[in-house]
DNA sequence: CAGGCTAGGTTTCCGATAGGAACCAGCAGG
DNA sequence: CCTGCTGGTTCCTATCGGAAACCTAGCCTG
C-alpha cells in the first residue's frame, strides 16, 4: 500500500509541490539560512556564502522575493546598500531549514565517509 | 555581526555544506520523502511522483545510493523487480524532511498567493 | 575636471546539466 | 513469433549555472 493521498507534496499539481520545489534549490536553502538572524546586505551574503556568484544571488533572492519569502529594503544612498530580510511567512521556514542545517552539521562526515566507502563507479549491470 | 563560524553550512568547504547541496535538490527530497514509509519499488516512485522521469529518477537514487542514504535491492526475478529503502543514516533525515513537506502544505497556497499579488515582473530599476 | 572607488545589478559567453523520447535486456504468455 | 512487463541507458536538445566584464551614480582624490 502506497497511500500518499492528494495534498501529499507528492502530486505535482498540489501547490506543497511546488513549496517543496521553492526552497529545494542548491542555494536556497543557503540563502534564507543566512537570512534567518535578520537584515543582511547583497555583499555581506556573498561574502559569507562561499561560492556564490552576484547572478545566482540576485536570481534566487527576486524569486524569494517574489514568492513572499522575504523583503528587499533599497536605500538610495551612495554607495547603493540594499538589505534582504525574512517575511513574517518566511520566517515560518526557519526551523524546516535549521532541522536541516543541524542534520547537516551532524552528518556531513558520514556522508562524506559513505561516498568514499563506496567508489563503485554504478556498476548495477543486473 | 554576522558571526557564522565555520561549521556553519556556509563556507564552501565544511562537508555540511555538501550535505546541504545534497539533499537541497528538485527531486531528492521528494525522493526521500516517497521512501519514508519503507520499501518501495521504482516503478511505485515513478508513479506517485508526478513528473519525475525515469531517467531522472534513477540518477537520484544513484546518488543518494552513493552517499549512504538508501539502499538498493535488486531481485533476480522476470518482470525485474528493484526497491529502495532508506538506510539507518538515510532514516535520520525523515524528520527534516516531514518538517519541509509539512511547511509546504501548510504554507503551499500563501506562497502562490504571494506570487500573483505581486506580479511585477522585476522592475528594479534603482 | 579626469579618473578611481564604491555596491548592487545586468549582460555575455560557454560548459554543464536536466529532461523527454526512443531503445535495450530477458523472459512469460498468447 | 510477437507482444508485454520492468528497470535502465543512450541520444539529443533546451535550459541553467558560473566567471568575468560592464553599467549606474555619486563622492573623493589628485
Amino acid at each position: 500500500m502506497s497511500g500518499f493521498g492528494p495534498g501529499d507534496p507528492f502530486l505535482a499539481d498540489c501547490p506543497a509541490r511546488l513549496a517543496v520545489e521553492l526552497i529545494a534549490d542548491k542555494w536556497t536553502v543557503v540563502v534564507l539560512y543566512g537570512l534567518s538572524r535578520g537584515p543582511v546586505r547583497h555583499g555581506e551574503l556573498i561574502e559569507v556564502i562561499g561560492g556564490i556568484s552576484r547572478k545566482m544571488l540576485t536570481q534566487t533572492l527576486r524569486r524569494l522575493e517574489a514568492h513572499g519569502l522575504i523583503r528587499r529594503h533599497a536605500y538610495a544612498e551612495v554607495p547603493p546598500r540594499v538589505e534582504y530580510e525574512l517575511t513574517p511567512l518566511g520566517a515560518t521556514l526557519i526551523d524546516p531549514i535549521h532541522m536541516l542545517t543541524e542534520w547537516a552539521r551532524a552528518n556531513g562526515d558520514a556522508v562524506l565517509d559513505a561516498l568514499d566507502a563506496d567508489p563503485e563507479p554504478v556498476a548495477h549491470s543486473d
